[in-house]
DNA sequence: TATGAATGAGGTTTCATTCAT
DNA sequence: CATGAATGAAACCTCATTCAT
């Protein structure tokens, strides 16, 4: 079976992580065996091993497969066309996308074994991630509110809407009947009150 | 072999949980050991034993063990002589304490397992706890922000707000050096701003 | 089966090492495994790990069982009322002795395994016996041969009767018709011819 | 594809069994992988089973490798112009060469498994060689010291030089800092001292 | 022929749980 | 009642070998 092209050899890549993204989603990561994702993934347990170096980095792989689009438009706000209210509203619905599920639990695991382990790479990695976001947040606010400005650090304020985004992820993610979509917008009500006019 | 009294039976019930707490806290779950617990307590293996009848359960009765005053605050606001602005302020410095540390680790692991055995009362328990602690936040911010009432669903910001607030301590728990307090005091302003006036 | 006395682990133990030496002689080092040990000791695999932290260790342990008295008596010649030819005759005639087959292949096994791995430890352990070993045996040939002294440098020559010892020991390993005793009678008439008169 | 000619394959399983040899001497027969041998001959692991059934038919034609010319040169005497303090002076000095090391590894690994395995050829192969290095011993002996006839076999101390001599091998293959030449030298001269004069 | 992806048995080690003392 | 030695079922991972391409 030599000579495979390189896209078959990325399209068994990619089969192992979804099967390894099912498992772990089932069983969580440490209860998961090789041997459940292979079987998963309809492969011998040591071909994973071709694939991916140990569980671990199958593991860490899983979790950076979150097509984050949305988080991505949320850091990079100048390259697209898109208002605040709306980015936010995208963000907040897409949370009941049922792949968004097993994305917070391994964002959950993940980071559970990240501070268990002291492993400082995925803690500054989160923190990067959130300055972007927030900074992403107060240049959208800027542009929707004009008022935004007084009295309030606007990064700050969307460092905390970051965590409050997490926290309605949280929330969803125990308890399917959340609607994180209603909280938010409880809260973009509020966010109106205060800064338009 | 005297028959030895209930209090001393239940006084190393508690002890086995305490260090159990401790250990899950600092290993996780999986990780900890019978023998890590057994050691923190002073005790041998196979005593545990007798106390509990497998990990699993010892877990069960760690997680069950959170006693937070300040949440119960919340969920019994009039029960209390304090303010929403109080209360809240009291809340997120919480969050800095060690201890709590312990503690929202031990919530999302619960949570993990929780969502992935499908145990409902888990979740129910949660959701009571959240609609309480929503209840209680309306009931606090109607006696603060007399004009609170004005276009907004009250008890759902309530929720938002606790969102927010599981937010903020996961933020904690992923980074140290995260404010919980500076990012209430940037959505009080807001909410100031908003409501005041 | 707890609370048991010490004598009864140091029994165990020894059992386990002596099980271990039979396996690893009979398989090799490499290709003995832990179930084979375990099973020959008729314990369990586990077991074995209470008492050796894993299967390095427990080949270690064995190599060093070698009850090398006569090598002792070498490394240290004035505490013993013995000739150079008593002390040798014994050394060689021992080399006959089944027991020691097992230690040559342990040695054989054991070097090859810290030359592999660059084990400094083991390669100065073994350069420091040969040291003392060549100048017990320096010491005894000036005893017995009052002449040795001219133009020959004892102590070299302790190291190449050394090395002849090991030579002899191989060859004995390889071929078990091979003696050890004839051989070294060959070289210690050459000796005494060239010392004696 | 054209039939490949004879010669080439014949080359081919040199050149495997060249870098088998190399990898073997390196990390032992047992830690070498098939993928190491492959990728040390530059071909893919599964070509290597077009030349050789399999790991372990490899070593055993690695082991036979051993080609030297100066044990060679001992067991036919006859057919050189040479003295034997001059191949002696040159078999020693030999020893420190560094392909040497890995003969004398390949050499001790065979012999283990031979022992191990009860390869009864292996070690007659052996008992000849030495037989016959001991008599070319004797021959070039009794060409260079006209009086060692008296009171001793000279084969069988040419056995015994030829134990030294593997002896010597091992002592320079643990610690290469050991110096068989000055090993030898002193025995060269307790020859001298009792054959000559 | 050569390739190298895939297989899958098997190795070491861990640890929840049991039970003789 | 407590102890802690022992069990033994997995788990992860390696690698000799096969075989589709």
């Amino acid at each position: 079976m030599a000579r495979v092209s390189d896209a078959h050899l990325e399209a068994r890549r990619q089969s192992i992580l979804a099967a390894a993204t099912r498992v772990f989603a089932q069983k969580g990561i440490v209860a998961a065996t090789m041997a459940d994702i292979a079987s998963e993934a309809g492969i011998s347990p040591g071909a994973i091993y071709r694939y991916f170096p140990n569980k671990s980095d199958l593991a860490r792989g899983c979790m950076n497969e979150s097509n984050d689009s949305v988080r991505k438009a949320w850091a990079n706000p100048e390259t697209i066309e898109v208002s605040f209210s709306e980015l936010a509203a995208l963000t907040f619905s897409e949370i009941n996308a049922p792949e968004e599920r097993i994305d917070t639990q391994m964002f959950l695991e993940r980071m559970l074994i990240a501070v268990r382990e002291g492993d400082a790479g995925v803690v500054d990695e989160f923190r990067d991630e959130a300055r972007r976001v927030a900074e992403g947040i107060a240049y959208l606010m800027e542009r929707e509110f004009t008022t935004a400005g007084a009295g309030t650090d606007l990064k700050r304020l969307g460092l905390a809407l970051f965590a409050f985004y997490w926290g309605s992820r949280l929330f969803r993610f125990i308890d399917p009947s959340s609607e994180p979509v209603e909280l938010y917008g409880e809260l973009e009500t509020v966010l109106k009150q205060a800064f338009k006019q």
